[in-house]
RNA sequence: GGGCGUGUAGCAUAGCCUGGAUAAUGCACCGGCCUCCUAAGCCGGGGACCGCGGGUUCGAAUCCUGCCGCGCCCGCCA
């Protein structure tokens, strides 16, 4: 439940008194004090059902007395009515438009800055050699947008993509590479072929037993740091980066080689896990290899279930390389929070390192570690879609396609759109449509992948609030004023009538009022969903407003510029929300 | 076997943590609206025993519990 914090910050003193005068304590009537249940009843409501007990009264008469008791403190900001046990306040118009006003003279929306901490943000992690799948998808987008939401909370936050570059597959990799010639696997992968590239290694390494022998001992290569193989390596690893790259670019996220922080690069940092865990006392050995009990786990036998550390043979595992991240984020980079952007079926194993890494010191009660899971993807016949078996679906070619659908969308809608203009129209709108439909559902459930709905342009997606925003973009265009200048006239307002505001403008003020609370929720639970959420219901109330209200075309100047405001801060919320998500805003479509 | 998660109109989802009023939204469906600021839109309408049964409560989609369906995890893979 998302509450209004400003407009709760003001009941708060006049409830106080109110409920003083009832004996009744703070503690059990402000929790009471949230956000309508039902949006027509008012912003703010307090159910009185379970004060009965302790005043002996009705409900019905205990939500009248105290509506009786507030009326006149709160005249100036709301209108207080009793129902049905319910005390339902509404805020007044003048109230509403105060809060316009500062959202309008502040670039920040009314959006606070949180007191700055340091996060790392670990998220799309491709695998070189291997093609960027749906899941990567949302891994990317979610994190991205993560990423942009704590920033501008005004926290320091580093990017690290955890490419997966190192382990068993690169030995077979590099044989194959060198079975088609550097040249020809260059461009293979170049091109993006990854999954066909991958697929022939290991159906060679299966089916061949001398490749398969040529790849081990390739990989043996590989762990020794011999110069050519880590050439060869470093061809597959740069050829797969500059796809990745590609993708990223076209998809709009912020990032960059800078952020890579390969498996590879945790190499030299194994050993001093081990070190550590002995020297902690949490290292056991277990059939020749290093593990470590978190407990509270047991295996499919019954028996305590281990997480190793170190192979038998010598080799480390997935979990030395998290606990080696953990050292380096807090020793090194400093950092508050590490935020994981990883898939649900992973859930378990962050939960096991985060209990090791505590336990183990690596981290304290200070950090905050959290595995921002998220549901898998399923194919239309509800089983997990995989990149192993049947038709993969290239990020590349869904995004080529979205951005093809826009276009047929804009010669449809506005064939006066030419050239470099709908182009750029269209990759906003495709690439958004398919950013968005990922991000506006809860993530930690799972979706199934659906093409058609990923790509429409109708309903809550992402087009609807560009179109919003571009409907806007002409009005005032049309209108040709500063807009600027619409703050402080929108202030020389507050002192007329507001008889005349209609339900449209006012629905629409509510919702623009609820944005820094809503933004606020959103990033603390990492959740864009609410975000999106709340930007579709501005977008469609605004949708309404512009239907039925009147703005260039009105008579009455003072209401028009009353709605060139409200149109000026819907906007800006507009673009700022879509921002967050690394979502472009054209100025026409 | 143990653990985790999930089930809400034909479909897809939000609400569940922190219990509250007539269960919200989109698609699809039915009926209206473009000589008028962009119809990717707006207005109106039908459609849900919130998986099933118990329990707690003045009050349960929400909390507890037992079933049932589905998914995932339980690798010296990552």
């Amino acid at each position: 439940m998302v509450r209004i914090k400003e407009l709760i910050n003001q009941l708060k003193p006049i409830f106080s008194n109110a409920m003083n005068s009832l004996d009744v304590p703070e503690s059990i009537w402000l929790p009471l004090l949230g956000k309508a249940t039902v949006e027509d009843h008012g912003d703010v409501a307090l159910p009185c059902h379970s004060l009965a007990g302790i005043l002996k009264k009705a409900p019905q008469e205990i939500a009248k007395q105290i509506s009786e008791l507030v009326a006149s403190d709160l005249q100036s900001i709301a209108i207080v009515s009793s129902m049905s046990g319910f005390v339902n306040i509404t805020a007044k118009p003048e109230w509403l438009s105060n809060r316009i006003c500062i959202l309008l003279a502040d670039p920040r929306l009314g959006v606070s800055v949180d007191q700055k901490k340091t996060f790392v943000v670990d998220y799309s992690a491709p695998n070189v050699a291997k093609e960027m799948h749906v899941g990567h998808l949302r891994s990317t987008v979610i994190g991205d947008t993560i990423v942009r939401m704590l920033e501008f909370k005004g926290h320091n936050v580093i990017r690290e993509n955890h490419v997966g570059d190192w382990g068993t597959p690169f030995g077979m990799l590099i044989e194959h590479l060198l079975d088609l010639g550097e040249d020809r696997a260059a461009d293979e992968l170049g091109v993006g072929d990854l999954d066909s590239f991958y697929k022939q290694a290991r159906s060679k390494f299966v089916s061949d037993e001398e490749f398969a022998n040529r790849s081990r001992s390739r990989v043996v290569l590989l762990q020794g740091g011999d110069a050519e193989t880590l050439r060869l390596w470093r061809i597959l690893v740069n050829e797969s980066m500059r796809y990745f790259n590609e993708v990223y670019s076209m998809l709009g996220v912020m990032l960059t080689d800078d952020d890579i922080r390969g498996e590879s690069s945790y190499q030299e940092l194994l050993p001093e896990v081990v070190d550590r865990l002995r020297e902690s006392g949490d290292l056991e050995q277990s059939d020749g290899a290093d593990v470590v009990f978190p407990g509270g786990w047991v295996n499919r036998e019954g028996e305590p279930l281990p997480m190793i550390i170190r192979k038998a043979d010598g080799g480390y595992n997935y979990s030395t390389s998290d606990l080696a991240c953990i050292i380096d984020r807090v020793e090194r980079l400093g950092c508050d929070g590490f935020l994981y952007v990883v898939g649900t079926p992973q859930k378990q194993h962050f939960e096991m390192v985060f209990q090791v890494a505590k336990k183990a010191g690596f981290m304290s009660h200070n950090h905050q570690a959290v595995h921002v899971n998220f549901g898998s993807v399923l194919d239309t016949d509800g089983k997990v879609l995989k990149s192993r078996e049947g038709e993969v679906i290239k990020l590349h070619d869904l995004l080529e396609e979205a951005i093809w659908r826009a276009e047929q969308s804009i010669d449809d809608k506005n064939p006066d759109l030419l050239g470099k203009e709908r182009e750029e129209v269209a990759r906003a709108v495709g690439i958004g449509a398919v950013k968005y439909a990922d991000l506006s559902t809860e993530r930690t459930k799972d979706y199934v992948f659906d093409w058609e709905k990923m790509l429409s342009f109708e309903g809550n997606t992402a087009p609807y609030l560009q179109y919003a925003y571009a409907r806007i973009s002409s009005i005032f265009r049309k209108w040709g004023g500063d807009r600027q200048s619409l703050t402080t006239s929108f202030e020389s307002l507050m002192d007329s009538e507001f008889s005349n505001l209609r339900d449209e403008e006012i629905l629409l003020s509510r919702r623009l009022v609820e944005f820094p609370s809503i933004l606020d929720d959103s990033v603390s639970t990492f959740s864009p969903h609410k975000l999106c959420k709340h930007l579709h219901s501005i977008a469609s109330s605004f949708a309404s407003f512009y239907e039925n209200c009147g703005i260039l075309k009105e008579d009455i100047e003072a209401v028009s510029q009353r709605r060139l405001a409200l149109c000026e801060v819907t906007s800006r919320e507009l673009k700022l929300g879509l921002e967050m998500m690394g979502i472009n805003v054209p100025e026409r479509m």
